[in-house]
DNA sequence: AGGCCCGTATGGCCC
DNA sequence: ATACGGGCCT
C-alpha cells in the first residue's frame, strides 16, 4: 500500500477522494503536482489498472517525471499508465485508429513552420499577395480558429467583417484540404480530430470511454476548449476526473487556453467536490509575501489562502543596472558569491526571461565567466535549418505525400531542381489531381521541363524510392547514416569550411548520434514513432535537474519547476510586461501572472533585475523598472546592487558619435570622392548635426544626397558643397 | 538555376 | 543586429 505518510491532510483527503468529478484549486508550491502523483498510485493500489488510467500533463518532461515517481511508489507497472501531453497522447490514438478516419497511420505532425509555409504555399496558389494580408498572421488566425473549435464554414456565416476575413476563411478552406491531402495534421489538428472521430464514429469513442476509467489533469488552467472537450466527451458515467490548476498561473491564452475551463468545472459537473491546498512547502515567507503583493493587483482571481511553515529567508534582491552586459555581468558576480559563501551548486540557480532574445548576452558573459550553463528553448535542436532538412528526408520516406518536407528536400542538396521546375511539377500535380510526390515518377510528362532537368528530378525519384524500401529493413539509426552517406552532407559542409557549415556539422552529427541512440533505446521502434518523438519533444526534455549548471530559461518555460534561487531579468517596462500598441488590460494581467510564476519557482531566494538601457532591434532603447517590481512590496524588497557589475556604462548614441568623431578619422567630402557614401551612412553636419543618408541622387558634380538628421529634420545637400562628415 | 546584394522587417511565449 | 525575401546579374 502506498503510503501517504508524507501528505498533509487537506493533500490526502484530495488523493483518498474516489466519488467523481474533483477540482483542486491551490496556489503555487501547495503541492498539486504531488498530489496528483500520489493519486495516481494510490488509485493503482486500489485496484485500477494503470493502462485504465489517463493522465495528462503539460510537457513531455513532466510526464516523464511523474511516471519515474509513480514507479518508485508502486514498481513497474507503472509504465502501463497513460501518461503524457495532451499532443502526445492523441496522436497515439490518432495513429491507432487512422483507419477510421481519412489519413493513415503514417501521418506527418506539421509544426509551426510547417504550417508557415503551407499557408504560403496556399496563399500564393490562390494568388493572394503576401503584401495586402501576411501569411503569418493567417497561419495565427487559423490556429486561433482551430482552438476555438470554429471550422471554416461557421467561420464564414459568423464571423467575417472584412474583406481580409474573406480572404482567411478561404486560405483556412484550402489549408485543411492540402493538410489532408498531405497526410498531415497540425498540433490544433491532434486535438480536433480526435473529437471529429468520436463523434462520427460512437464505437470507438465508447471504446475509449471505456478504457479510461479515471482521468486526471495537471495544470488545467492551461487547457483549451478543444481539450475541454475532449475530457468531456472520455469521462464516464460515475465522472472520474480530477483536474489541478491554479488561476493565477494561467500564461497560455495566446495558445488558447482559456480560463473559464476552470470557473466553469463545477457547473459542468454539478456533482463536483472542490479541493484547496492552502500550505506551500516551496517557498520562503518572503517569497510568498513579495509574489502575493504583485498578484493581487489582478482584479479577477479566485480567492486562495497561501501560507508557509518555511523560514522567513531573505530579502527579494533588486538588482539595477545600467544595461544588459551590466545585468550579465551582476548575476555572474551574485552566482559566483553564492557559491562561495554559502557552498550552492550551479544547478542551484536559474536565470529567467520573459523573451528568448535576451539569453544572448547572458550566454556570452556566463562564457567569458566561465560560469557552465544550460540553454532550454531558443532555436531548438529540431528547429535547425540543417536538421530539419535531414529529418525532412525521414518524413517523406514516412510519408511519401508529406508534401512540406518533399519541398524541402527538393533541392537540397543542390540537383538542379529550382524554383521553376518545382513550380511546373505543382501546377501539373494541381491538374492531374495527384501528389506531387507521383507528378517525380511521371515527370517526363510535363514537357515544360527540360530534359536533362527531368532527368535530376527522377534521379532524386529513384533514390527516395530506395530509401522507401530500405525503411522496412533499416533501424531508424542505419537509415539515416546511409542517407546522410549518400547524400554527401558530411563532405558539403566540410568543405564549405566556413563558421556556419562547421555548426552545422555538428548538429548534423549530433542528430546522428541522437539518432543511433534512440534505435539503441528503441530497437523494434517504427520510422513514424521516432518522427513524432520529435516533433513533440520539447527542449525542456533536455534540463537536469542534477547536471551542474545555471539553467536559463523563459518564464513560460519554467511553469512547474523549482529551484533553490531564481533570477527574473530583465523587469523592464515593454520587456516585462512585453508589450505594444495592441496590448490590453487582459494581456497586462496574464503578464503579472507570468511574473507571479517566475517568482513563485524560487524555493530560497529572489532576484529580479532591470537594466536602464537594452539593445533591442539593433537601437538603444531606454526603459523604466517593470510595474510589477514596484508592486512588490517594499517591506520584501531591498537593493542589492552598490556600484557596478562592471566597468563602463553605456554612453548614449550621441554621446558615441560626438566622441567618435573627435577622436577617429573621417572622411571629408569636400576632398574624398563620394564613393564612401551610400544609403545608411551616418554623416555629421556642422550645423544640421548627425544624420543618417536616405538616398543618394545622381553622380559626379551634381551628386546629391538626402539625408534624415536629428530631429526629424530632412535635407536634400549637393555633396560637392556640403559640409559633410562620415562615420564608417 | 544559382549566387549575391539590397531593402526591410522585427510580436513573443510552446505542444 | 540579424535574418529573410525579392530582384537582378551571371
Ligand atoms: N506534504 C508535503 N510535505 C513536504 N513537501 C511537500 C509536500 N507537498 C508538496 N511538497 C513539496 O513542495 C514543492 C512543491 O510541490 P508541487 O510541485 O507539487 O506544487 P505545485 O502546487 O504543483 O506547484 P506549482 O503550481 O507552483 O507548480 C515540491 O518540492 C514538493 O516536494
Amino acid at each position: 500500500m502506498v503510503s501517504l505518510k508524507s501528505l498533509n491532510s487537506e493533500q490526502k483527503k484530495a488523493v483518498e477522494y474516489d466519488g467523481g468529478a474533483s477540482l483542486i484549486v491551490a496556489g503555487a508550491g501547495s503541492g498539486k503536482t504531488r498530489v496528483l502523483t500520489y493519486k495516481i498510485a494510490y488509485l493503482i493500489d486500489k485496484g485500477y489498472a494503470p493502462e485504465s488510467i489517463l493522465a495528462l500533463t503539460f510537457t513531455n518532461k513532466a510526464a516523464s517525471e511523474m511516471k519515474e515517481r509513480i514507479k518508485e511508489l508502486i514498481g513497474t507497472k507503472a509504465q502501463y499508465l497513460w501518461m503524457g501531453t495532451f499532443h502526445s497522447l492523441f496522436a497515439k490514438i490518432l495513429r491507432i485508429e487512422s483507419g477510421a478516419l481519412d489519413f493513415s497511420v503514417n501521418f506527418s505532425i506539421y509544426d509551426t513552420e510547417d504550417s508557415l509555409s503551407l499557408v504560403q504555399n496556399t496563399m500564393a496558389e490562390m494568388n493572394i499577395s503576401t503584401e495586402t494580408v501576411n501569411p503569418n498572421a493567417v497561419r495565427h488566425r487559423i490556429s486561433f480558429l482551430k482552438n476555438h473549435m470554429i471550422t471554416p464554414a461557421v467561420f464564414r456565416k459568423k464571423m467575417m467583417t472584412s474583406f481580409i476575413d474573406e480572404k482567411i476563411a478561404d486560405v483556412y478552406e484550402r489549408y485543411q484540404q492540402r493538410i489532408q491531402e498531405h497526410n498531415a495534421m497540425d498540433f490544433d489538428d491532434l486535438l480536433l480530430k480526435p473529437i471529429e472521430l468520436f463523434r462520427k464514429n460512437p464505437k470507438i469513442h465508447q471504446k475509449y470511454k471505456k478504457k479510461f476509467q479515471y482521468i486526471l489533469v495537471d495544470e488545467f488552467q492551461d487547457t483549451n476548449k478543444a481539450q475541454y472537450e475532449l475530457l468531456k466527451m472520455l469521462v464516464n458515467k460515475e465522472e472520474k476526473i480530477c483536474v489541478v490548476g491554479d488561476d493565477a498561473q494561467s500564461i497560455y491564452s495566446w495558445r488558447g487556453a482559456d480560463l473559464t475551463n476552470m470557473l466553469n468545472f463545477e457547473k459542468d459537473y454539478n456533482n463536483a467536490k472542490t479541493f484547496r491546498l492552502e500550505q506551500n512547502y516551496r517557498s520562503t515567507k518572503t517569497i510568498l509575501a513579495a509574489s502575493d503583493s504583485v498578484i493581487k493587483n489582478n482584479k479577477d482571481q479566485i480567492s486562495k489562502t497561501l501560507w508557509t511553515d518555511n523560514q522567513e529567508g531573505e530579502l527579494v534582491g533588486l538588482i539595477k543596472c545600467s544595461d544588459e552586459k551590466d545585468e550579465a555581468y551582476h548575476i555572474t558576480r551574485i552566482i559566483k558569491d553564492e557559491i562561495h559563501n554559502y557552498k550552492r551548486g550551479m544547478n542551484d540557480f536559474a536565470v529567467l526571461y520573459r523573451t528568448n532574445a535576451q539569453s544572448r548576452v547572458l550566454e556570452d558573459v556566463f562564457r567569458r565567466e566561465k560560469i557552465p550553463y544550460l540553454i532550454i528553448g531558443g532555436v531548438e535542436f529540431y528547429k535547425r535549418k540543417e536538421v530539419k532538412d535531414i529529418v525532412a528526408y525521414l518524413r517523406v520516406i514516412a510519408n511519401q505525400n508529406d508534401e512540406e518536407s518533399l519541398l524541402r528536400i527538393m533541392n537540397f542538396p543542390q540537383r538542379g531542381i529550382g524554383m521553376t521546375t518545382i513550380k511546373r511539377m505543382t501546377a501539373f500535380a494541381r491538374r492531374h489531381e495527384i501528389t506531387l510526390f507521383d507528378t517525380m515518377q511521371r515527370v517526363f510528362e510535363v514537357i515544360d521541363i527540360k530534359e536533362r532537368i527531368q532527368k535530376n528530378v527522377k534521379g532524386f525519384r529513384i533514390l527516395l524510392d530506395k530509401y522507401i524500401m530500405l525503411s522496412d529493413r533499416l533501424s531508424v539509426g542505419e537509415l539515416t547514416r546511409s542517407l546522410i552517406d549518400e547524400l554527401g552532407i558530411i563532405k558539403l559542409f566540410k568543405e564549405e569550411s566556413s563558421y556556419e557549415s562547421l555548426a552545422r556539422l555538428d548538429n548534423v552529427q549530433e542528430l546522428l548520434s541522437a539518432i543511433t541512440d534512440y534505435s539503441t533505446e528503441h530497437p523494434n521502434v517504427k520510422l513514424n514513432d521516432y518522427l513524432q518523438d520529435v516533433s513533440l519533444a520539447s527542449d525542456l526534455d533536455l534540463l537536469d535537474e542534477t547536471k551542474q549548471h545555471v539553467n536559463l530559461m523563459t518564464v513560460h518555460s519554467a511553469k512547474g519547476l523549482e529551484f533553490p534561487i531564481v533570477f527574473v531579468s530583465g523587469c523592464e517596462e515593454d520587456i516585462f510586461p512585453l508589450s505594444n500598441r495592441f496590448s490590453t488590460d487582459a494581456s497586462m494581467d496574464e503578464e503579472r501572472r507570468l511574473f507571479y510564476v517566475g517568482m513563485t519557482r524560487a524555493k530560497e531566494k529572489v532576484f529580479v533585475s532591470h537594466a536602464r538601457s537594452r539593445y533591442r532591434f539593433g537601437e538603444v532603447a531606454y526603459q523604466n523598472r517593470s510595474r510589477f517590481i514596484d508592486e512588490i512590496s517594499s517591506d520584501t524588497i531591498t537593493e542589492v546592487t552598490s556600484g557596478s557589475g562592471r566597468k563602463a556604462n553605456r554612453k548614449s548614441k550621441k554621446e558615441i558619435y560626438y566622441e567618435y568623431f573627435e577622436n577617429v578619422d573621417y572622411v571629408d567630402f569636400t576632398q574624398d570622392k563620394s564613393k564612401h557614401i551610400k544609403v545608411g551612412s551616418r554623416v555629421m553636419h556642422d550645423k544640421f548635426g548627425l544624420g543618417k543618408v536616405l538616398q543618394v541622387i545622381g553622380a559626379g558634380d551634381t551628386q546629391k544626397v538626402s539625408v534624415a538628421f536629428e530631429g526629424n529634420n530632412l535635407k536634400q545637400l549637393m555633396l560637392k558643397f556640403a559640409k559633410l562628415k562620415i562615420l564608417n
